[in-house]
DNA sequence: GGGCTGACTGACG
DNA sequence: ACGTCAGCCAGCC
């Protein structure tokens, strides 16, 4: 049985989210950023995947689709947002190439 | 406190 | 370049 929590409970977690979340709305139109990074710049240099699991509960108005994993491809996930993410990232001018990676040197947020 | 999960990552073959 | 594997970390039971 698998319990799927829309937001952490504990109060004290939600500073964190508001930190992801805050660092997410950042990143600008057409640019991507991976879970690592934005881990490493909240001070989790091992944190991608907590950052990963706070994107699961995301609210709608934070740019949740610029976020890729280190390989620069769109990460699986539980819920079925792969071709919305492609399709909005293609609407910002991020180009894939044909295995659907993204070229991070070229649209990374900032270095990589 | 112990154990499991996951929108991850870097290293190997 | 692609599949596997072992670490990692916060949250939840």
């Amino acid at each position: 049985m698998k319990t799927i929590r829309v937001f952490p409970r504990s109060s004290a977690s939600n500073n964190l989210f508001t930190r992801i979340y805050a660092l997410v709305r950042k990143i600008p139109r057409g640019r991507v950023a991976t879970y690592g990074q934005i881990a490493r710049a909240l001070g989790m240099p091992r944190g991608a995947r907590t950052v990963g699991w706070a994107l699961r509960a995301c609210e709608k108005n934070i740019p949740w689709q610029r976020v890729v994993n280190a390989h620069g491809k769109i990460s699986l996930r539980p819920t079925a947002g792969f071709q919305t993410q492609r399709a909005r990232l293609r609407a910002e001018g991020v180009r894939f190439d044909r295995s659907g990676k993204i070229n991070l040197k070229k649209y990374g947020w900032q270095k990589i």
